[in-house]
DNA sequence: TTGTCCCCTATTTTT
DNA sequence: TAGGGGACAA
């Protein structure tokens, strides 16, 4: 095997073969390269068998990508690995010994709507008004207790006030629901986990004995459940590499505790710790800046980052008039790339805090024909149809999952109605039974008029009659048979308007999805049963990044967050404002110092060009608002940044960042009295602030004017834009 | 029971 | 801005 491609201090942590090791480094210091190269020369040098090797990744994607290296690198040697994230090698290990603590292979996994729909359920069952106590924030609450691994006992002990008390008793009937459902939800996928191999001393032996070499990437954002778990597993080899970096802890918010990373050498006295320094990624001006960026917060471990490609371009700061015009900016300028034969699309990443500052570039892209991928919090499988059509089968599985029982007995509409429901849910609830059960009780069905009694037999006929189908069929054909017999398909397209048909599109998209998956799958012995089953957890724990596709030639645009491991050649980081990062929200310090690891992060995905942008005026719900450059953009105050602008039409030399502090309101636009006067290229202008310029282009709302004097060009909004012919 | 219309509120980040 | 929930008529 070639160990060629790495460096020394890479080889040293490769090359150590038994005991606790931690990497700790910088961004794009080629971490992940030392764990897929240590499991490569584990099996390869030391013939150690593949399936005697655990890697946990952050995302599913990023365990495919190391698979596939892994396939490169080993061939067929690699088959057997155990990759994944810890959520997806604990479904693994519940699916396979969850039996011994009372957990058939069949659970459901529930997301985290399915979460908020049982807190609600609890909440009415314990008479608790949701106006006065939010479903949301008690099953965040009931999140963080899981995530430290406190049971609903635990945790009312520990409560000390009312709301706590309040959540102590939902939680208690949260676990009991979930329960008599069957159904996990995702952090009870890790302290279940924890639960089967505390308690069961074989199954914890085979385990730990199986798992003889334990590498887990990004685990500066590992929460304390998972910590337990890791240190439960490795505790009889010890042969446990981390990797991670501090600056790089973004997931606090999810339980995530950087404090685990830094305590690494305290839980293994004996662990041997690799820094590596060299930046593999960017050029020097990115990571000078993005230095200069996290060196301001103070709870972190310094470290050094060098590189050797002293020559890029220097990063850019663009301020723009507003979502919209930042959006044209960027699109302008990658199409000017992509025309001069420059760049694909697919080298650039446009990137910002929240989700909902896509929106401008997706217009503006689809506009301007640019292809893009859009990493979002929706899936694909969080659509409403197809949410719809996987409750159809958890029920198929499992009648008595009641939470997907009651999203589809009426969907589409069957006169069984809301009040009609009310009684099934209450005789549930007064007997201790499901839904199902309950549209099964005789006690119910005599309460109920012919027609009612006529609609529920109906449904029961149906669900029954889908079972008995998907218990002899394929899954292709089960989801077919589903999508008929239930008349959702003819439901949509009997509505007939645009958005229902574009629902049915995706409903058959899915049945092309089902399809793959269940070839997938051929090679291996399973019953449709299992094949359903194994279908629906896996689907649960997908996130939308999973499915992206890096070989389409396409820009993509995502959360910070999601963009947590990845690079691009050219990174634009938008919507850099006070109130979006650090978002408006973060108040403590720690907080701020999260979101400006954040900035980090984002800033280190870049490997050519990174270019910084902010809007003078932004709208949120609707009314606009004016705003002002990230505060943490300060750092950058004595760095070079020319604007997007002065990089195309020349122009102006680089100049400082321009301040506008944050006592200095911008005016909000005033509306133009009258008819604003069009101004034409080359045309002289005057501004009250910046002084005599020329105009450089005029579009339809906005001019573009070049200003001398360092400040280059700037665009106004004609609407009420105080320039003038000069 | 269903469908429609209107008002209100929520928005950080996600396995 | 949007989408969810409540009020109301058919
Ligand atoms: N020894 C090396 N020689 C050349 N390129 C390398 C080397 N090590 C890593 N790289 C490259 O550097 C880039 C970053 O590597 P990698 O993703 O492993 O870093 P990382 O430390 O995990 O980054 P991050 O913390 O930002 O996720 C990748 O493109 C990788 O191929």
């Amino acid at each position: 095997m070639d160990l060629s491609v790495l460096n020394l201090q890479q080889l040293e942590a490769v090359l150590h073969k038994d005991g606790p090791l931690l990497v700790f480094a910088g961004a794009g210091s080629g971490k992940t390269r030392v764990i897929t190269y240590r499991i490569a020369n584990l099996i390869h040098t030391h013939g150690v068998s593949p399936r005697h090797i655990l890697a946990v990744t952050f995302t599913n994607k990023a365990a495919n990508e190391m698979k596939e290296r892994l396939r490169h690198l080993l061939g067929d040697a690699a088959r057997g690995l155990w990759v994944g994230t810890f959520h997806s090698i604990c479904l693994r290990i519940l699916r396979e010994s969850g039996t011994a603590i009372g957990i058939p292979p069949n659970f459901v996994v529930y997301d985290e709507s399915d979460q908020l729909e049982v807190v609600r359920q609890a909440l009415i069952a314990l008479n608790i008004d949701e106006k006065q106590f939010n479903a949301r924030t008690i099953a965040n609450q009931i999140s963080r207790a899981k995530e430290r691994l406190l049971t609903p006992e635990q945790y009312q002990e520990r409560a000390i006030d009312f709301f706590e008390r309040i959540v102590a008793s939902v939680y208690r009937n949260y676990q009991a629901f979930l329960r008599s459902a069957n159904a996990l939800d995702f952090d009870d996928l890790l302290v279940r986990t924890i639960e089967l191999l505390e308690t069961q001393p074989l199954i914890r032996a085979r385990y730990q004995d199986q798992f003889r070499y334990i590498l887990v990437d990004e685990y500066q954002d590992v929460n304390y459940a998972q910590y337990v778990l890791v240190r439960l597993l490795a505790e009889n080899h010890r042969n446990l590499c981390v990797v991670g970096d501090d600056d790089q802890a973004i997931y606090s918010f999810r339980g995530a505790e950087v404090e685990l990373i830094l305590r690494f050498e305290q839980d293994f006295p004996d662990a041997k710790v690799v820094k590596l320094e060299r930046n593999y990624r960017s050029t020097q001006p990115i990571l000078d800046a993005a230095h200069k960026v996290i060196q301001e917060n103070t709870l972190r471990a310094p470290k050094k980052l060098w590189t050797e490609r002293t020559d890029g371009a220097p990063i850019t700061f663009t301020q723009a008039i507003d979502q919209e015009d930042e959006a044209r900016i960027v699109a302008d300028y990658i199409f000017q790339q992509v025309r001069q034969g420059k760049r694909r699309f697919k080298d650039f990443a446009v990137l910002y805090r929240t989700n909902a500052q896509s929106r401008a570039f997706e217009e503006r892209f689809l506009r301007e024909r640019i292809p893009y991928r859009l990493v979002g919090a929706l899936r694909f499988y969080d659509r409403r149809e197809i949410k719809d059509l996987l409750a159809y089968l958890r029920v198929v599985v499992n009648p008595d999952d009641s939470v997907s029982l009651k999203r589809i007995i009426n969907v589409p509409p069957r006169q069984i109605g809301q009040s009609t429901l009310n009684a099934v849910q209450a005789h549930a609830a007064e007997w201790g039974i499901s839904l199902y059960q309950a549209l099964n009780d005789p006690r119910l069905l005599g309460t109920f008029t012919p027609k009612t009694l006529q609609a529920v037999q109906q449904f029961v006929l149906l669900i029954e009659e889908l079972r008995e189908f998907a218990r002899t069929h394929s899954l292709t054909a089960t989801v077919k048979r589903l999508l008929e017999s239930s008349g959702y398909l003819a439901w949509l397209e009997q509505k007939g308007d645009a958005d229902s048909l574009d629902r049915a599109g995706n409903l058959r998209e899915f049945v092309t999805v089902v399809e793959g998956f269940e070839r997938k799958l051929q090679d291996e012995e399973e019953t449709p049963e299992d094949t359903l089953n194994a279908f629906l957890q896996h689907i649960a724990l997908l996130s939308d990044i999973d499915t992206l596709d890096e070989s389409r030639d396409q820009v993509v645009m995502m959360t910070f967050h999601a963009a947590k491991g990845l690079e691009f050649p050219v990174v634009f980081l938008v919507g850099l404002e006070q109130g979006i990062i650090p978002h408006a929200l973060s108040e403590t310090p720690r907080d701020i110092e999260e979101e400006r690891r954040l900035l980090y992060v984002g800033m280190t995905r870049a490997m050519d060009e990174l270019h910084l942008l902010c809007a003078r005026e932004r709208s949120v719900y609707g009314s606009r608002k004016a705003a002002i450059p990230s505060p943490f953009l300060r750092a950058l105050a004595d760095t070079p940044m020319p604007s997007l602008f002065q990089l195309r039409y020349g122009g102006a030399k680089p100049s400082p960042l321009q301040w506008t502090p944050p006592h200095r309101r911008q005016e909000p636009p005033k509306p133009a009295p009258e008819k604003p006067a069009p101004f034409l290229p080359g045309q002289r202008v005057h501004h009250p602030q910046h002084g005599y310029g020329i105009v450089v282009r005029t579009q339809e709302h906005v001019v573009t004017v070049m200003f001398p004097g360092g400040k280059g060009l700037m665009s106004f909004p004609l609407q009420g834009c105080p320039l003038e012919e000069a």
